[in-house]
RNA sequence: GCACCCGUAGCUCAGCUGGAUAGAGCGCUGCCCUCCGGAGGCAGAGGCCAGAGGUUCGAAUCCUCUCGGGUGCGCCA
């Protein structure tokens, strides 16, 4: 509907080119607002205020002008001028009932298919597998699994990348602790109950015990040199490591398999040859023994250009050097046209430095879009970072226990008729799709505060709410024995309420639009939240089962059905889980 | 020192590429249960959008400066 009303306004506006009426000069971006009050109309535009003063006219004379200069159709009701010269439309009644008829017969729900789809490479998650995720890997972890899932809707190719760390220097500490370990226990295998434990002996043992760090950087050489008996130990690791992710994917309900695993060590074989490469165009620089590549853009400190080293003085290679193969990799490989970084904000810079080399080098043509999402801190109730009780990272596995513990507590206090085993599966479900949703509705760009209390709450934009919302709606069909897919009327806007629901739910397409562009979530959560108030209000104004008619029945539960499932499609693009009864 | 992010109601947060009277939720106050799940609905109070300039027909939004908070800045990732 956005998209029919911009493709008007383009037409309109090159019509007033052609006539003479604007210079040719202008390129205007189409600006639609969806106004506030309605009394404004359904959308509104500042076109005839921006474009009045390239075109020497009134304001308002060049918002008539436009306005007859639009095509005829169907879509528009009527437009009107307002103000100092903003054009308000009104979409035809009969234009919203037919899109949502459309988007009624749509599994997608009306989101449209990319008319050019894009091969999107996604990078996130990508824990370090020397320790246990912890709630530094939340926020990428269901921020890029929600990105990814949109995407896909959208029709475009998602390729998810979990570039997991698996090759950095504290592998050698780790090898040397379980070299002993293994020496104690006489199996080949291992067991890596808690890899938190194991991490931190091992850590303890490279600062205290003598010899200790030496025999680590020992076996890093011999670990990067390719030694069998390293690389075999490694392996295990590595393996029980990634074991430990993929259960925290699944209770997270994330889509990560073991098949979008690209992990650091991937690129190994590639780190000499993009050093050959960027000496070979002249990007390469010597400085103080190590290999750089100085960007102008980038000023350090003396305000020197900055350089990004992608060799050591020692020849070992850097996360430069990696990410520079990784982004070499996903567009030569995977022929990406889009490639996304969901990770701390705090590497903004890391990335800007990366995505400027790989142009510069040549990995990423201007037909290839990167992009870096950064995202802020996961701070305690104290506005410092969240900690656990101890003081200590709070491992993901423990959080998502507690938000599965709380959630029980709390359904178990609402004093439920459900069975204990039902009251636990349900308690599962809030529980995760709590500790998600909370992070998912703020500004990925900011810092949120942690809080168990308002995350659980069933008041306000939380899971809680959106779950029981979606529930009580499923129970109207329950109650009156109706499948959704039975209903045969069409839609009709009886009341001011029907017709509010009604402009909400035709308004999903957009939504899904801006969160796909900008990797934004929370548009998404802001969205749903809305729609569940606004089919409250429709809920307490307008009898359902006892409409005063059948046609108006039909209608109202048609609106309620296309309610239920937008809910639950919105709910599902941020990978929550939905209930039938709680 | 330089760079980036942030400062919006008592609290937690929105405010979409500058747009019409700055919005939610919690908390607070007051209404609404002959009615499909009250884990609701309706209404009210609460704001110098950190501060000062500037650009603009129009600024929470863009520019400059100040104050306050956070983060990053050549051989970790």
């Amino acid at each position: 509907m956005r998209e029919q009303l911009e493709a008007l306004l383009t037409a309109a506006i090159d019509t007033l080119i052609a006539n003479g009426t604007l210079p040719a000069t202008v390129t205007p971006r189409i600006v639609l607002d969806r106004p506030r009050d309605k009394s404004h109309g359904d959308f509104a535009t500042n076109l005839a205020l921006m474009l009045a003063k390239p075109a020497g006219m009134n304001p308002r004379a060049l918002a008539e002008a436009i306005i007859a200069a639009l095509p005829e159709n169907p879509l528009l009701e009527k437009s009107d001028i307002a103000g100092p010269g903003f054009i308000n439309f009104s979409v035809n009644k009969n234009q919203l009932i037919e899109q949502l008829e459309a988007a009624w017969a749509d599994d997608n729900l009306g989101v449209p298919v990319a008319a050019q789809p894009d091969t999107v490479v996604i990078d996130y998650s990508s824990p370090n597998l020397a320790k246990e995720m912890h709630v530094g890997h939340l926020r990428s972890t269901i921020i890029g699994d929600a990105v990814a899932r949109t995407l896909s809707l959208q029709g475009h190719k998602v390729i998810p990348q979990n570039h997991v760390g698996d090759w950095g220097t504290q592998f050698g500490m780790l090898l040397a602790h379980m070299e002993d370990e293994l020496k104690e226990q006489a199996t080949e295998t291992l067991e890596l109950a808690d890899l938190e434990t194991f991490y931190k002996a091992a850590k303890t043992r490279f600062d205290e015990e003598k010899g200790f760090a030496d025999r680590a950087r020992q076996l890093v050489v011999k670990l990067q040199g390719g030694d069998a008996y390293c690389l075999k130990l490694w392996q295990i690791f590595i393996d029980t490591s990634m074991e430990h992710c993929q259960t925290v994917y699944d209770r997270l309900g994330v889509q990560l398999t073991h098949a979008d695993v690209m992990a650091e060590s991937a690129y190994n074989n590639e780190l000499a040859s993009i050093i050959t490469d960027l000496r070979e165009k002249g990007l390469l620089v010597e400085d103080q023994g190590a290999q750089c590549v100085f960007l102008d853009e980038f000023k350090g400190k003396e305000g020197e250009p900055l350089p990004v080293i992608v060799q050591k003085k020692d020849g070992g290679y850097l996360y430069a050097t990696t990410d520079l193969a990784a982004v070499r990799y996903r567009t030569d490989t995977l022929n990406a046209t889009r490639i996304i970084y969901v990770t701390d904000a705090r590497q903004a810079l890391h990335f800007a430095q990366i995505f400027n080399v790989s142009r510069k080098a040549g990995y990423a043509k201007d037909n290839v879009s990167l992009e870096h999402l950064g995202f802020g801190m996961v701070l305690g109730k104290d506005g410092r970072p969240y900690k656990s009780r101890d003081g200590g990272v709070t491992k993901l596995a423990d959080l998502l226990d507690e938000a599965e513990r709380r959630a029980l507590e709390l359904i178990a206090s609402k004093g439920s008729d459900l069975s204990a085993a039902e009251q636990a599966d349900i308690a599962r479900v809030v529980g995760i799709a709590s500790v998600k949703y909370a992070d998912l509705s703020k500004n990925r760009t900011s810092d949120y505060m942690f809080d168990w209390d308002t995350m659980l709450s069933f008041e306000g934009n939380t899971a809680p709410y959106l779950l029981y919302a979606n529930t009580r709606v499923k129970s109207v069909f329950q109650r009156a024995g109706i499948e959704p897919v039975s209903l045969t009327g069409t839609i009709q806007l009886a009341t001011e309420q029907d017709q509010a629901l009604a402009n909400k739910l035709a308004r999903f397409p957009e939504i899904i639009a801006s969160v796909g562009s900008k990797g934004m979530p929370h548009y998404l959560c802001g969205y749903l939240f809305e729609l569940a108030g606004t089919f409250s209000s429709f809920y307490e104004a307008c009898p359902i089962l006892n409409a005063d008619d059948e046609a108006l029945k039909q209608s109202r539960l048609k609106l309620a059905a296309l309610t239920q499932r937008t809910l639950e499609k919105g709910l599902s693009l941020l990978g929550i889980e939905t209930l039938e009864r709680m």
